[in-house]
DNA sequence: AACGGGAATGGCTGATCGGCCAATAGACGC
DNA sequence: GCGTCTATTGGCCGATCAGCCATTCCCGTT
């Protein structure tokens, strides 16, 4: 045929606003049409099996899941599901979880239009896209300890002031075990405590406000 | 005359995404019309001289000079000038800031757009607009402790990862008045150890990374 | 199949924390 | 002058932390 599919959109992200706007956005530019949006990452696991839509632009900040869940679920039920993280991180630790868990693109929110139109195309296409923008902050500070995911998530109930018992038990698993992910998080955050820890986490963007 | 002139918005916020797909949405309302866009606050305030639109939707968190200093400066200049603040924040610290700062009105990025447009309208009446999912927040913790200066010492301190001993060191002061610092600092920031209290330092804004 | 790293676990110990009690001194407003 | 508030200090104690030891399991890479 003359004119070719277009390619089927699916937008998760927990702003009304920002959906709404995309949508618009997207459904305006030839080639591309939102087939589906969901405002959390369990209805976008059900929706997809729906809608069986060609791409998956996700926010990693949602309600309940997060986006590196709901990727890692996605693709672990559709190995064959392409997204593209669509977020207002910039920090690295993020970046490389969405990407580990399964993504195939990451852009930040503040990517010119044509570079989603092409980021979408690409990975549609089968390719990966990062944004340059990202690209560069991905090739900046590669240098300190890495966070790991399960350290990211001690590191947010230890902001939330949970002793070592208590984030154990919510993260099923022994006092002792989270105590090493504190120590862990302590040394590659170079922190002498954990309210230093948490600090360091603000001020490297791993925390938000 | 039967068709009103449409109300001239100015957009201001860091996502082009967000940019471009809230101004597509804003355009498709018969009544509202995008006149200008602005990344930052500088900009912001030299369009605004220029265009003089008749309500600016403003981001707070924006790179160099933040959405609240914006507010202060634009209604420096233009003590008329009507802006209704659209943040992802939901800090009540933000929100108290803004208004005090100038804003008429303040919604989150999830409100519906019914809800967006009618604070515009709102607010280009002359009236204020809190989103009611603002409001609630508003309402309920107003009535927390003000930290006072040696408190906020101590926190910068605590942060950096000294201990009550060191701290006293530090100030000059004994480790039992330190600890008796970082236990007022526990209260009135409803934190239940120094690393959450560090945490909500930095979520009220009084610590920046 | 071997290797490296993350994740999980246990025990031990001295340092540190946070809560609870009470008290004195100076500053500010009424 | 009186009350309120902040800043300061002390003792006591159980809870929690952070450091150091070693071990097992699993996964992805080589």
């Amino acid at each position: 045929m003359s004119t070719p599919a277009s390619i089927r959109l699916m937008l998760v992200d927990d702003h009304a606003i920002l959906r709404a706007g995309l949508a618009n956005l997207l459904n305006g530019e030839p080639g591309l049409k939102v087939v589906a949006v969901a405002d959390d990452g369990e209805s976008a696991l059900s929706l997809w099996s729906e809608h069986r839509p060609d791409v998956m632009l996700l926010d990693i900040s949602l309600g309940g899941m997060d986006g590196i869940e709901t990727v890692r679920k996605l693709r672990a039920d559709f190995p064959d599901a392409r997204v593209l993280m669509l977020s207002s991180s910039e920090a690295e630790e993020d970046i490389r979880h969405a990407m580990e868990a399964g993504a195939s693109g990451y852009v930040t929110k503040n990517v010119r239009r044509a570079e989603l139109f092409q980021a979408i195309r690409e990975i549609h296409a089968g390719g990966q896209a990062i944004g340059e923008h990202v690209a560069r902050l991905l090739a900046a500070g590669s240098e300190q300890g890495v966070i790991s995911r399960r350290e990211m998530e001690v590191l947010g109930l230890v902001r939330q002031g949970f002793t070592n018992a208590e984030v154990g038990r919510l993260l099923g698993i022994s006092e002792r075990t989270a105590k090493a992910h504190v120590a862990s998080l302590l040394v590659k955050l170079q922190a002498s405590d954990r309210a230093e820890a948490v600090a360091r986490g603000f001020e490297r963007g791993l925390l938000k406000p």
